[in-house]
RNA sequence: GGGUGGUUAGCUCAGUUGGGAGAGCGACGGCCUUACAAGCCGUAGGUCGCAGGUUCGAUCCCUGCACCACCCACCA
């Protein structure tokens, strides 16, 4: 083996064997477990989310697989409509081309070409992270089947009446040209102004004065609206105001959607461009009235001199004229909200089309159900209120876009309008019995790609073909998923599932925070904080870091402001940390939190814990180089007993946290077995023996029996967290533990045994520790030379210390630094020495000439604090009578012994200081 | 406006049947001790957001408040 553990020679190496092997394949005849990836966009590019998301996943799977699960975790992309058609666009734009120009099939043609090229990138970068899913039914939102499943699921909805298509407000995005759903809408407060206005009344009796955020609607106002017991107003209802700039004549209602103590109590009512007014519009009838084309510039039904004008530019004009007019009676500042496409960014328009929706109601409510009753829990839980809150007052789903890039809706038209849905032109005219001379033409539209998503974990098995993929692994076991997209795509999924399928989609939702960089900043380019997976996986210097995080900013001083931050974060660039490391790294962080500060000074550490990892392995492998399992017997000592039992807590440690989803909890239980137990006792125990000229064969076969089994459990144990180094190291020693098969992957997952556990190795180590921990303390107190071998005494010792003392002499002996071990009876004379406590047992180091006399008094004193401390919180629970009567008698007791064994400490201490001073 | 999560060591975070406040990184001191300097040994550091309450006892349960983050909602 390599001195260093050097990701870089081995990572590559395992992924391709595994793959070529087949190992990721569903084997075997346990238990089917199934986990559906999120699809990630097929020209995307893996983030750290991604990166989180997939250790995750990848870690339940191997984790069934080994328990001998038929494991099945499947894989697909998204076709992502609005986010690749941008991106084409945007290229087609860096040409000076438009896809207008280009016209729809070239276009579609076009997308599909980006997809064959970048489509590849994504799956590689999972590949990297060590996903073991199976590629080989690897699925695509837009392939022929899912396209098949798609059409079914609309056709049967259609025809069940939960799909139709209406004329309706929508959310319009201006610059992408399409609807867009409620979910699509991101509202900001953001600045803005109230602007008061006066309508004179048409009989020349005065005005109204309302108020509007968008002075340009006015354009089209149908009525202004009061509340019906608005005192000051009452008497107007009915009557009519002319609008200015239009002239026309609009009707003053009442309706008690209206706030009488917001602004002048008038409100103008624009029933096409505001959902509110659009309701009102429906309960007086009022005519609606569009003034916006699908630019949102305003539309030549208006007047002369607005059209063809931008809506902000508008509103200025209006302003102006109003003003002119004397119609503008004030303007106050004002925070509002103002909608945004989440993908455009821009001022999203309420907008008259006609659209398609997905009626959710019924659907809704058999998924609230599920969830209810407990086939659907989610973790952490609270995410079910989140779930409820917003699929108990669920809207209907606007589920068609005006985009090129998707399912194109199988409807057809004819002249008249009337809608024919079906799989295809030839189908639709036998379904309908149309005759063959009607010309049909098929909707423009393609569907929400969150409508194709929620058909994910049955449509990628097959459905609607009744396959045994389906039998077999749906329901799926657990959805991983960011919380962020439960309304998008887990509701959806459980909604479409439990309609077509009858059944739930997953019975598991675990739902993890969202990746921020170390101060909890979300990761954004802008914010030029963004951090790359792969580059932590295979490292990148300071030059090219910087390039990527200043790459395409326009501003030069927000440029500079990125090359600053990112020159101190990280002066020396990224190290190259492996894959190992990296995913270690997301479990320790995946606790309960909703937000996960990834800090990159703890991958580091877990480098390091691979590299550890490594040299025990070093370390096993040079003391085992000739050995071969043996059915001669052999001796086990207590450091084996000791390490065997030790092993069993953590086992279970790391599988309830696993089971639990605290993989922080699985990873550090890992993590302090390995390093904490295994490498710096057992390891450093292990060298007694296999050293010891004197111990015996069946001893040293013993020790390196344990050496060796321990290795390969914990081999076993940490594989799902860190498949690559524990494969690679498993290779090397499965031949000398005897281990069958041709990959960890497939090993059995390490189960505790209690019946390997054993309190008498646990508390005679413990026993040990003590004792080395305080010989090592006074040696780094009073700066004894680290490798200077020591002389000491043991003194008032019990039966079982002086047992303890015969037996461990070796390991006292090593790992204490001791020259020799002596007891002194309770009459002999002590020399002068710096002194450690092991129960009721005193250690005596012999100060000569070594020890300085005020370190020592320093050095007692701080023990007796320490303990005087303890003591007086001990003691004023034990004279509290309210305590000793009513605390549980054994809460009482303990603190009776700790009382007892405190007092017996001090007093050794005091006297021992008494002495040193005296000196 | 309604709701959720958070506030613990300098930093990032653990800490559920309420009974001794922890880890990693960082800091300090000492070590190239034949697995590992990506290491070893030792040390320091916290009024557990604030104020009440319940309890013999509260980081943990209850109430209120402050601050941070997020979700939902029709105030022109």
């Amino acid at each position: 083996m390599e001195k260093t553990y050097n990701p870089q020679s081995i990572e590559r190496k395992w992924y391709q064997t595994w793959e070529n092997n087949q190992y990721f394949a569903p084997k075997g005849e346990g238990q089917p477990y199934c986990i559906m990836i999120p699809p990630p966009n097929v020209t995307g590019n893996l983030h750290m989310g991604h990166g989180f998301q997939t250790a995750i996943m990848d870690a339940l799977i191997r984790y069934h697989r080994m328990r001998g699960d038929n494991t099945l975790w499947q894989v697909g992309t998204d076709h992502a409509g609005i986010a690749t058609q941008m991106v084409v666009e945007r290229q087609l734009d860096a040409e000076g081309k438009s896809r207008h120009e280009l016209g729809r099939e070239k276009f579609v043609e076009r997308v599909w070409q980006w997809k064959k090229e970048s489509g590849g990138h994504i799956t590689r970068q999972l590949r990297r992270l060590g996903a073991s899913v199976d590629w080989t039914r690897e699925r695509f939102t837009m392939d022929n089947g899912f396209y098949k499943a798609v059409q079914e699921v609309f056709i049967q909805l259609y025809d069940e009446g939960l799909i139709y298509r209406g004329k309706r407000l929508v959310n319009w995005d201006p610059k992408l040209h399409t609807a867009i759903s409620d979910l699509e809408v991101v509202a900001e407060e953001e600045d803005g102004h109230l602007w008061h206005f006066r309508y004179p009344l048409t009989n020349g009796g005065g005005h109204l004065v309302v108020a509007t955020t968008r002075p340009e609607t006015m354009l089209g106002d149908t009525a202004v609206a009061v509340h019906p017991e608005d005192e000051r107003y009452r008497h107007l209802v009915g009557q009519t105001v002319t609008l200015p700039l239009s002239n026309r004549e609009i009707p003053i209602i009442a309706d008690d959607y209206v706030d009488m103590d917001f602004g002048t109590g008038c409100v103008k009512i624009t029933p096409a461009h505001d959902f509110n007014d659009y309701e009102m519009g429906l309960r007086h009838q009022l005519p609606m009235i569009n003034i916006f084309d699908d630019d949102a510039k305003l539309n030549d039904d208006m007047p002369s001199k607005y059209r063809r004008m931008d809506r902000f530019d508008a509103r200025k004009d209006i302003l102006a004229d109003l003003e002119a007019l004397g119609q503008l009676e004030k303007v106050e500042p004002h925070k509002l909200k103002i909608p945004r496409g989440d993908r455009s960014g821009v001022v999203i328009e309420p907008y008259l089309t006609h659209q398609w929706y997905v009626k959710t109601k019924p659907l809704a409510e058999e998924a609230i159900k599920v969830v209810e009753n407990g086939e659907i829990k989610f973790v952490p839980k609270n995410y079910e209120n989140m779930y409820f809150s917003w699929m108990r007052d669920i809207q209907d789903w606007c589920i068609s876009r005006q985009l090129w890039w998707g399912h194109r809706i199988p409807a057809w038209y004819d002249k008249e309008g009337k809608i024919y849905v079906g799989r295809d032109e030839d189908q639709v005219r036998e379904k309908y019995s149309l005759a063959p001379d009607l010309a049909l033409i098929q909707d423009d539209d393609v569907l929400d790609t969150w409508f194709s998503s929620g058909l994910w974990t049955f449509g990628t098995l097959g459905w609607p073909e009744n396959t045994d993929e389906l039998n077999t692994f749906h329901p799926t076991n657990t959805l991983v998923t960011g919380f962020e997209i439960i309304f998008f795509w887990v509701a959806r999924m459980i909604m479409l599932t439990l309609h077509f399928r009858k059944e739930i989609p997953f019975d598991t939702v675990y739902c993890h925070g969202l990746v921020r960089d170390s101060h909890g900043q979300k990761m954004s380019k802008s914010k030029g904080n963004v951090l790359d997976p792969i580059d932590m996986i295979d490292g990148i210097d300071l030059d090219s870091l910087l390039a990527k995080r200043t790459a395409g900013m326009m501003l030069p001083r927000l440029k500079e402001k990125i090359e600053k931050q990112t020159r101190k974060e990280f002066p020396e660039g990224i190290d190259a940390y492996g894959t190992d490391a990296l995913r270690f790294t997301f479990y320790s962080l995946a606790s309960r939190s909703r937000d996960i500060n990834f800090d990159v000074g703890r991958i580091e550490g877990f480098r390091n814990f691979c590299n550890k990892i490594w040299n025990a392995a070093r370390y096993v492998l040079m003391n085992c180089e000739n050995y071969s399992p043996t059915k001669d017997t052999v001796e086990l000592s207590l450091a084996d007993r000791w390490i065997v039992a030790r092993f069993q807590d953590a086992a279970r440690a790391v599988a309830e946290g696993i089971n639990s989803y605290r993989f922080d909890l699985a990873s550090q239980a890992l993590y302090e077995f390995v390093w904490n137990e295994y490498c710096d006792w057992y390891l450093e125990l292990s060298k007694p023996i296999l050293w010891d000229d004197d111990a015996s064969e069946a001893q040293k076969q013993g020790t390196r029996q344990t050496l060796l089994h321990m290795l390969e459990s914990i081999l076993r144990l940490a594989h799902p967290l860190m498949p690559y180094i524990t494969e690679e190291i498993w290779q090397l020693i499965k031949s000398k533990v005897g281990a069958e098969g041709e990959t960890i992957m497939y090993a059995p997952y390490p189960i505790a045994d209690p019946d390997k556990q054993d309190s008498q190795a646990v508390a005679d180590i413990e026993w040990v520790k003590h004792f080395i921990i305080g010989i090592r303390n006074i040696r780094g107190e009073m700066q004894l030379s680290p490798g200077k071998l020591l002389s000491i005494y043991c003194k008032n010792g019990n039966v079982e210390d002086r047992r303890r003392v015969e037996e461990n002499h070796q390991y006292l002996g090593k790992l204490a630094k001791l020259e020799s071990i002596q007891w002194l009876e309770a009459d002999d004379e002590e020399p002068l020495s710096a002194t450690a406590l092991v129960g009721d047992m005193d250690i005596l180091v012999p100060m000569a000439d070594l020890i300085d006399k005020d370190e020592e008094s320093h050095r007692l004193q701080k023990e007796i604090d320490k303990r005087n401390k303890e003591l007086k919180q001990v003691e004023g629970k034990l004279n509290n009578a309210n305590f000793v009567d009513k605390a549980p008698a054994d809460v009482v007791d303990k603190e009776k012994v700790k009382a007892r064994e405190l007092g017996a400490a001090l007093e050794k201490l005091e006297s021992q200081l008494t002495r040193i001073k005296d000196l």
